[in-house]
RNA sequence: GGGCGGUUAGCUCAGUUGGCUAGAGCGCCUGCUUUACACGCAGGAUGCCGGGGGUUCAAGUCCCUCACCGCCCA
């Protein structure tokens, strides 16, 4: 056989890439059973994302796992899909294409835009916007798909789906009709985390902490009908005409004679009522805490509490709101005020409206950070009157949007939500049904949905996204009724209730009383995406290929979306059918960068994967990846594809070796059968233990584990010690059996190594594979498609006379080596004599391998003497010729 | 403040249910052109296994405690 002098991967790499394709390797069989397959739930990656090297890791984990449980002899399932819909997508739009949506605007059918256009960015309409979202993501989707490919993952291509087309829409405007029908999800117009940049309400998981620095400024409030003062420590000052009530703990001393009366606002002189409440922490700022709608989620719990008036200060754009004030009639607003004063009639009592009016006329319009700079000033001015000075600077914790710029506000707004409060324990119970890899990942989850405060909002206020399926009806005086909605008929599914017209309506009576307005707003990304199981079954339009995927095997993800994908996904399981999504999910670490950050795009120090692919080859990137165990977070290093190459170049010259020793003869002489020689057989012997325990780790999904055995199994016991012992009988001239049993020893452990890396490195043994292995009867043309090695593959070979002859042997050759390295000769160099002395065990042992031992390391004479050993198992004398 | 994970050779990490003298790779040093491979082979140096306490015949491994790092949640 003529194989290559040297392996180019790019060219092999390539060349396996397209017969994976072209010969549908990876197709799922619909025909097989449902316990011969094994059913993958894929992340689908957020394409308009920052492409980066970490999801090349965690993918590559997946497909680890896949390819094992493929040798296995299973149908797999193995689906791919893109997340296009939602923010990043739009934010690459407008910066590719400076642009701006404009909900207004109407249709351009001629609109075009270059990119990288400069100047103002230029207002589109939805539509126009939306189908520049599909321009980018189609050309995103194609980047990753040529990547996967060539990464060799071994997806089913023509399962791959995008979740803003029609598909994935219906399922997703199923899932909302359904779960809207069982009372599962509702309407409220409620105070909702909102990113003000966005426009956009926001649900929990997407919020992150962050620590910003801020100051506790000392306000001093009036107390109605006295001169007495009191100090209200506050990091948000800008609020204070929002403020509605002010709060101390009830066992707080300094405050007792206080709860009943009303303080009254410096700047408005509004009186708010003073009340008792133990969530006044008496050891933040003076103990008494101001009220206000609202400064964060505490406000919203004491203003639902107390039925406290709403006082809207911040608008959806971040700026304060226009707010009138009216005199003072002596009916402060008490608990069980409630109700809206923000202008009008309702305007805020004031005891001084014209000044109140006055002051807030110079922060009205403004964002909250210049109104609070403003006021401060404002307060300076007037000195000791209504602040004591200095400000106590802090550092807390601010809520942001976790890709928002701003501080979140707690904005009432109309909004979706999915019922999740009510169901913690049974969500905690859901998760306990399904086995966590690494385990304690668990907790996490469990710790998320025990600390859950609100349920989940699903609506967002943005454009390139699911629609929400259904329209308000418009009363005689066009007025939105937002309790009587014009649900779809399913058959119609998907819908945008923009471009079409509930049953029973024209198109003009679109935004006209008497007729209707479509909801404007899309699903939260998550509200799809947690869907995936669903769509890759297709769910309730194929029920029959539903009932037989789900629920599936694996979930394969990240360990940052616990709280999202993962818990969305189990959400909606649960109350769609009351059921786990899923047998098993296993958590992948991330990369971080060699300083032990998170790669961000933000942070500059991604690492982009294609040339890394181009530079190192899919192999040693894919064994880089391999090493990293689930769960953990491993630091990018480069060293490590060095590690891998190698693998490979010493994978693809030990086989060209091997498949040497053994090319030409008889398929028939080199069965297990043949395998007569104890130095072969104690070969089988270690190779018992290595089939056993790297596929009991791959059934934990420990791929890390099963390639460190195989590779230091390959390496170590195969190359470089059993080899070289067997080599001088590969060499032999007649076709002995001591020969064939040694070229039948090396096929079959070549073999089974072969496929035991397989998973890990597919490109380069496919490509051995195919120099020998496609016809053997037992296998496949395809290392992929052939069997994981199993113990009935050797069992026909008996085990060594002596247990210890690997070992002995072992001991005996790196005596030898390492006299020779001490004396600096060569490995070649002859030994005029060894002596051992050991046991008679392990001489029995070393007596079994004395041929194989003294070939190979040029010994003439060996001679064994039973004794006791100093240490080890024998103490071995080297006796080399003098140097010349 | 609470929870989870981590801390082992200069670096990156393995270390099964406690059990021989604690391992690998990279890097470093010394040799070796041995008929697969110099992208190799052989040999070598390098460890208070984060600190302290405890259980045990025996602790890197189990328990307690402290410190530091990372993540999540208040």
């Amino acid at each position: 056989m003529d194989l290559p002098k040297k392996y180019k991967p790019q060219e092999a790499e390539s060349r396996w890439e397209k017969y994976w394709e072209e010969s549908n390797l990876f197709a799922w069989d619909p025909e097989k059973g449902r316990d011969e397959t094994f059913v993958v739930d894929t992340p689908p990656p957020t394409v308009s994302g920052s492409l980066h090297v970490g999801h090349l890791f965690s993918y590559s984990h997946q497909d680890f796992i896949v390819r094992y449980q493929r040798m296995l002899g299973k149908n797999i399932f193995f689906p791919i899909g893109w997340d296009d819909n939602g923010l990043p997508t739009e934010r690459r739009v407008m910066n590719v294409f400076n642009v701006r949506c404009d909900a207004h605007k109407h249709y351009d059918p001629d609109f075009k835009r270059e990119r990288g256009a400069k100047g103002d960015p230029l207002s589109v309409s939805r539509p126009n916007f939306i189908e520049l979202c599909h321009e980018i993501t189609g050309e995103d989707e194609e980047a990753f798909k040529r990547l996967w490919s060539r990464l060799g993952l071994s997806y089913d291509w023509s399962q791959e789906y995008a979740t803003i087309e029609d598909h994935c829409r219906y399922i997703s405007q199923y899932s909302f009709l359904e779960l809207l029908e069982k009372g599962q999800i509702y309407q409220a117009e409620n105070p909702v985390l909102f990113d003000v940049d966005f426009h956009t309400a926001i649900a929990q998981a997407e919020v992150e902490d962050r620590e910003r620095p801020s100051a506790y400024n000392f306000l001093r409030f009036g107390i109605l009908e006295s001169d007495e003062k009191i100090v209200i420590a506050t990091t948000r000052p800008e609020l204070l005409a929002a403020c509605v009530a002010v709060l101390a703990h009830p066992d707080d001393e300094r405050y007792q004679h206080l709860f009943g009366k009303f303080a009254v606002t410096p700047f408005f002189e509004v009186p708010v009522p003073i009340m008792a409440d133990a969530k006044a922490d008496p050891e933040k700022g003076t103990g008494i805490v101001m009220v206000c709608t609202f400064g964060d989620q505490t406000d919203v719990e004491w203003w639902h509490e107390y039925n406290l008036p709403l006082r809207q200060i911040i608008g959806s754009d971040g700026c304060l709101t226009s707010m009138q004030f009216s005199a003072f009639d002596g009916q402060a607003g008490g608990p069980d005020s409630g109700g809206i004063q923000t202008g009008g009639e309702y305007g805020v009592p004031s005891l001084n409206p014209d000044k109140a009016y006055e002051i807030y006329s110079k922060i009205q319009g403004r964002y909250t950070k210049q109104a609070q700079k403003i006021l401060l000033g404002l307060a300076d001015e007037l000195s000791e009157e209504v602040i004591t000075r200095p400000p106590e600077e802090i550092t807390h914790a601010v809520k942001f949007f976790e890709k928002g710029d701003r501080p979140l506000e707690l904005i009432p707004t109309r909004q979706w939500y999915t019922r999740i409060m009510d169901k913690k324990d049974a969500l905690i119970e859901q998760g306990r049904k399904i086995q966590w890899h690494p385990d304690y990942m668990f907790k996490r989850y469990e710790h998320w949905v025990e600390g859950l405060n609100q349920d989940w909002c699903i609506s967002r206020q943005r454009f390139f996204g699911v629609p929400i399926p259904l329209w308000f009806k418009i009363d005689s005086n066009g007025i939105v009724q937002y309790d009587q909605r014009l649900l779809p008929e399913v058959e119609r599914l998907p819908i945008d209730p923009f471009d079409d017209v509930p049953t029973g309506y024209t198109e003009d009576q679109r935004d006209q009383p008497g007729g209707f307005t479509g909801d404007p707003d899309v699903f939260d990304t998550w509200a799809t995406s947690s869907l995936s199981p669903q769509i890759a079954t297709q769910w309730v339009r194929n029920p029959e290929r539903h009932e037989k995927l789900f629920p599936m095997d694996i979930r394969p993800q990240g360990h940052d979306i616990i709280r999202t994908w993962a818990f969305y996904t189990i959400v909606k399981a649960y109350l769609h059918e009351g059921a786990i999504p899923w047998k098993h999910i296993v958590l992948s670490g991330w990369i971080l960068d060699p300083d032990r950050k998170k790669m961000s795009k933000s942070k500059g120090n991604v690492v982009t994967p294609e040339p890394l692919v181009e530079a190192n080859s899919a192999d040693s990137l894919r064994y880089w990846a391999a090493r990293a165990r689930l769960g953990v977070d491993t630091a990018y290093d480069e060293q490590v594809f060095k590690v891998g190459k190698r693998l490979v170049t010493k994978l693809f010259n030990a086989s060209k070796f091997v498949i040497g020793r053994f090319d030409g003869l008889d398929i028939a002489d080199l069965g297990p059968e043949k395998i007569i020689t104890q130095t072969d057989r104690a070969l089988i012997a270690e190779l018992r233990p290595l089939i056993t325990r790297s596929t009991d780790a791959f059934d934990k999904f420990d791929y890390a584990q099963a390639l460190s055995l195989t590779e230091d199994f390959f390496w170590r016991v195969f190359c470089d010690n059993y080899l070289e012992l067997a080599k001088s009988r590969t060499y032999d001239e007649t076709l002995s059996p001591e020969r064939l049993s040694a070229c039948a020893t090396l096929r079959l452990a070549h073999r089974a190594i072969l496929r035991m890396l397989a998973p890990f490195t597919p490109y380069i043994t496919e490509e051995i594979w195919s120099w020998v292995y496609t016809k053997d009867a037992d296998m496949h043309a395809s290392v992929h498609r052939s069997p994981w090695p199993t113990l009935a593959e050797v069992e026909a070979i008996p085990a060594p006379e002596q247990d210890n002859i690997y070992a002995a042997s072992v001991e005996v050759i790196e005596a030898v080596r390492r006299a020779k390295a001490e004396a600096n000769r060569s490995m070649a160099a002859p030994v005029e004599r060894v002596d051992v002395k050991a046991e008679a065990v392990v001489l029995s042992a070393l007596e079994a391998s004395r041929g194989d031992i003294m070939g190979m390391l040029k010994i003439e004479a060996l001679n064994l003497e039973e004794g006791k050993s100093d240490n080890g198992l024998a103490q071995v004398q080297v006796a080399l010729p003098a140097a010349e």
